[in-house]
DNA sequence: GTGCCTTTGAAGGGG
DNA sequence: CCCCTTCAAAGGCAC
């Protein structure tokens, strides 16, 4: 119970020690790749111009091959391993996303706004959640409550994380410890669940990702939090697809494989937590889709890997400790979940593709 | 309609 | 222990 409100610290069992260990790593770089965020608009043109010629910079990357805002960031070491993979990767994309990137960067409201308010100003939304019970405590800048944000989604789904929401309300007595504290003493993942879902499925299916969390059967924190609705289940949950759903209230054919099919589509799907990077995405596009002209998630998501890395280590943490507690709350409420368990749910290539570079390596080093 | 693209990080499994 | 694979979000795009 505690160990929610243990912060970073002691009682983590949850840190992944290659954060810190990433974090002492690379402490001095990074600093460095602040200082030279500080120029923004220096930092966007070399960041587009390596965007549009991430495939050239193999050839004229001064410094390292590949990573071309590497040298003019401040000599931000990827690692080899993403260079490899930017490398390969964007230059399988480039074609496409090469012209969409600049023609999204060319946008003068884009160039001149990349980092105006964008780093630093999500990253001072994120800190209105208290690591402890600081939640009176204002960002030193005068952002406002994460509701007040202008630049939500459209679609009205708060950017953030349960979690980060969860932090970011005013109001502090929904503390994560309290989440854990009702939840742990609730039998999880009981029977109830099948028919909790079977009959919330479809509606979940139409709530909000975010929204949708605290409705969880495990999870009823919004009945004693004043300003949150009052039940909203976790975005871990989500709703059978609608290919694996098997129409559950269709019961009149229904053989034993049918059965067996239905009751294994009632079963939603416990999805991942969201680790540091997704968290701090979801709280991103919006900005840099607004800023920029670009839609495609892809080049969006290049954006956002390159200002990942220009963010401060102190920067960087408050996201790994948000997807830490993501990750212990998801653990409290799926005590039995593996990551394993949605493999194969998502069919993709990448083993072929895998397949396929690993002979083109093998191609080449022979 | 479905999968791919792209990003980083976490987790699991195999050697 | 290291390496590899898969998945998490997201939305345009190709097939």
């Amino acid at each position: 119970m505690p160990q929610l409100d243990a912060g970073a610290g002691g009682g983590d069992d949850l840190g992944a020690p290659d954060e810190l260990l990433a974090f002492q790593d690379e402490g001095e770089e990074q600093d460095k790749s602040r200082d030279s965020a500080a120029g923004p608009e220096r930092d966007l043109a070399e960041l587009k111009s390596s965007l549009v010629n991430e495939s050239e910079g193999a050839a004229g990357g001064a410094g390292v091959p590949g990573v071309p805002g590497a040298g003019a960031r401040g000599e931000v070491e990827v690692g080899a391993e993403a260079l490899g993979r930017e490398h390969t990767s964007q230059r399988l994309f480039q074609d496409k996303l090469g012209e969409s990137l600049e023609d999204g960067l060319k946008a003068p409201e884009c160039a001149s706004g990349m980092y105006k308010d964008t780093v630093y100003s999500a990253f001072n939304l994120l800190m209105h959640y208290p690591p402890t019970s600081g939640a009176g405590q204002h960002p030193p800048s005068s952002q406002p409550p994460m509701h007040n944000k202008a630049s939500q989604p459209a679609h009205g789904v708060p950017q953030l994380s349960p979690l980060y929401e969860h932090f970011s309300s005013p109001h502090p007595t929904a503390a994560p410890a309290d989440i854990s504290q009702k939840q742990v003493h609730r039998p999880l993942q009981t029977p109830d669940l099948s028919g909790f879902y079977s009959l919330t499925s479809g509606s979940m299916g139409q709530l909000p990702h975010t929204v949708s969390w605290f409705t969880h059967p495990s999870l009823m924190l919004g009945s004693g939090v004043p300003g949150h609705p009052a039940a909203i289940p976790h975005p871990a949950i989500v709703p059978p697809s609608g290919k694996q759903e098997l129409q559950p209230y269709d019961r009149s054919l229904k053989t034993q494989a049918e059965a067996k099919a239905e009751k294994e589509a009632k079963k939603p799907t416990i999805k991942k937590p969201l680790n540091a990077f997704m968290l701090y995405m979801k709280e991103m596009r919006a900005k840099v889709i607004a800023e920029c002209t670009l839609k495609e998630s892809a080049a969006i998501n290049q954006i956002l890997g390159r200002r990942w890395h220009a963010l401060s280590r102190e920067e960087q943490a408050k996201y790994y400790e948000l997807a830490r507690k993501e990750r212990q709350l998801h653990m409290q409420l799926y005590p039995g979940w593996s990551a394993r368990d949605n493999y194969g749910k998502k069919k993709r290539r990448s083993r072929e593709k895998h397949q396929e570079s690993n002979t083109d390596n093998s191609l080449h080093y022979s």
